[in-house]
DNA sequence: CTAAGTGCAAAAAATTTGCACCCGG
DNA sequence: CCGGGTGCAAATTTTTTGCACTTAG
């Protein structure tokens, strides 16, 4: 039916609309959402909200959804992929996230390293930067 | 009293029992721990939860104490200073957790880039590998 | 038809808040 | 003594689970 029951069939799961809805909404968006971000985001009638956690918890064990922590008191979640590889830069003052990507990820060498020290054979990486945003500056003064 | 009247005090902040006991335990452990995780290393009498969470929060916009987020249903805290600048391994599949230094951060020119295209001025970052530890690869064959 | 997926209700876990009492300075 | 800090209880918020009903294949 949708984009992607095939994937979903390949990986020997059911396409549902809650799926579905899940993926592409996480692929509308470059900031990741919070469970209750994507729930609202459906049009009506909107899954339940147990729905919604099953669903990102089988698809992010799929990998088609990743979580990404924002030192927030939820977490969020974002479409993952092949290529897909973006890093985030959240203001500590209003909260504002902006999304990027890197052309090249400089932390092979690092992964490496953790290989050869802890035996850690690394398959993702997490990095988050914070700090203030142009506006909240300007409201602090000369910060 | 304890060795971080000192610095609190210096805040503006008053030395308690509470604050000097987080402060503490943070030090003494290489990877984060979460608010009942500090609790429970308390000697009795324990502080209330509340408590615990009251001072993290203080303790974290003062700066002493920072938050990781290790992709968990909680958040996790560490000792935060001066040279301090530690990343870690989480593996997957069974959740043990590795600190480990690295000498430069090889972040430093992705943040100046981020100053340019976003006008954000990154003060922080927060960067977390995953993968398997070499027992957990072990168990699930020639992974 | 049958297993897998969903809604609904309730439970569990994490975090926050109000208020009265207590203690550090 | 006084304001900040704490315990205790209760409320909120986030996430998980049990169970009966529905649906995709």
């Amino acid at each position: 039916m949708g984009k992607h029951t095939e994937t979903l069939r390949r990986m020997g799961r059911t396409s549902t609309r809650g799926r579905e809805g899940i993926l592409r909404i996480l692929e509308e968006t470059s900031i990741p959402l919070s469970p209750k971000d994507i729930r609202e985001r459906f049009p009506e009638p909107k899954p339940d909200t147990a729905t919604v956690y099953r669903n990102l918890s089988l698809l992010s064990s799929l990998g088609l959804v990743r979580s990404v922590a924002l030192h927030e008191r939820c977490r969020r979640y974002e479409a993952a992929g092949e290529g897909i590889h973006r890093h985030r830069v959240v203001c500590r003052g209003c909260g504002r996230i902006e999304a990027f990507q890197v052309t090249t990820c400089h932390l092979a060498g690092i992964e490496a390293d953790i290989r050869r020290r802890f035996g850690f054979k690394v398959t993702d990486h997490s990095l988050e930067f914070f700090g203030s945003c142009p506006e909240c500056r300007k409201k602090e003064g000369a910060k």
